[in-house]
DNA sequence: TGTACATCAGTGAACGCGCGTTCACTGATGTAC
DNA sequence: TGTACATCAGTGAACGCGCGTTCACTGATGTAC
């Protein structure tokens, strides 16, 4: 049964969209090809009809999920994007959350072009402060680690343990005051 | 063959110490049985003698990595102990290097036990400072968030590429001079 | 506009492969006398 | 101390299973006349 073009088009879009989401939730050697087209609603033959290989699917899913991660913090105000980012609702929900935590240690392991990726995403949330402003571009940079860093030893303790929380509570508290002495 | 309880038992822990080193270099899915065992210079067989399952090895591979990390970094001065942590060598050898930065995403993926080895890990770099001293606490967790999301990101980038090392350079500058105000 | 045919997105069985795990076997170690 | 036997760490073939990928097939879409 084939679909229209334009059908066929937003279904690739579709698939794309729930990988992004699965990778973030479960790694790339957590989401099967299977996996993933069940999710997205197809059975799994159909997935060569778009992809080359699940290496394509790899780089192309991340790169949706940084212009995603984009669309979402493009109209929020500083403080408020710290403690959104912070918070246990982020936390625990990594599927729609930042690429950089979900994702950063598993690019480290994928090829070049994935990595690639992962390199025009950083850079784009270094370009949100004035070009040319070193220090601005330093003070960002050094922000987002904290952020990233903090996300991630989060999730690393036992599900919503007094650690886990704490973490997120003192590093938003750490971050905001940077933000106000700036 | 049989080997004497102590060959035994050596082999054992060379068993736990080569899978903490592989573990990180290519994540808890990125390394089989058989590759540890043969890493370790046995055939795979032999593995279920020492462990239960690859599940078991895994936290134990965790905490032996923890007190790696701990031995190494016993007696180092804070502002060596920073620049160490942020070098091109240490992004490039996460084998032997910070199990916070290298599998805390793979850790958040694995279950409650494995967390609570992490989480103790990381409870214990926290305790580093005088017990009950919040502050120094609260200062102590916001500096390691920043190494630990410095790292990570570093790594998510093309080998050795310019934003990689500008990562690197950008975030020791900061923790430095944090801790120097400090 | 209506009809005949080619296209190709999606289906689901099947492929080879590497995974975690099991097991019969080996032979030096450790033990009982 | 010397001898006979039990133990069990390590070997390597084999297991079932799920993986990524392939392929013959389907049938609505898109096209040619």
């Amino acid at each position: 049964m084939k679909v229209s073009k334009a059908q066929a088009q937003a279904n690739r879009a579709h698939i794309v969209d729930t990988a992004s989401a699965l990778f973030r939730e479960r790694g790339y050697d957590g989401v099967s090809v299977a996996d993933l087209m069940g999710a997205a609603g197809f059975t799994h033959g159909g997935f060569y009809k778009h992809f080359g290989s699940k290496a394509d699917l790899v780089a192309e899913a991340a790169a949706c999920g940084f212009a995603q991660m984009e669309e979402r913090t493009a109209h929020a105000e500083r403080g408020a994007l710290i403690r959104q980012y912070l918070s246990r609702e982020h936390r625990d929900a990594p599927g729609e959350g930042c690429m950089m935590a979900a994702l950063s240690a598993d690019a480290s392991r994928q090829p070049q072009q994935v990595k690639a990726v992962f390199a025009a995403g950083i850079e784009r949330q270094l370009a949100k402060v004035e070009a040319g402003d070193s220090d601005a571009r330093a003070q960002r940079m050094d922000a987002i680690a904290q952020l990233v860093g903090a996300l991630v030893l989060s999730r690393a303790c036992p599900d919503d343990s007094p650690l886990a929380n704490e973490i997120l509570e003192v590093c938003c508290a750490a971050a905001l005051k940077r933000l106000a002495e700036q």
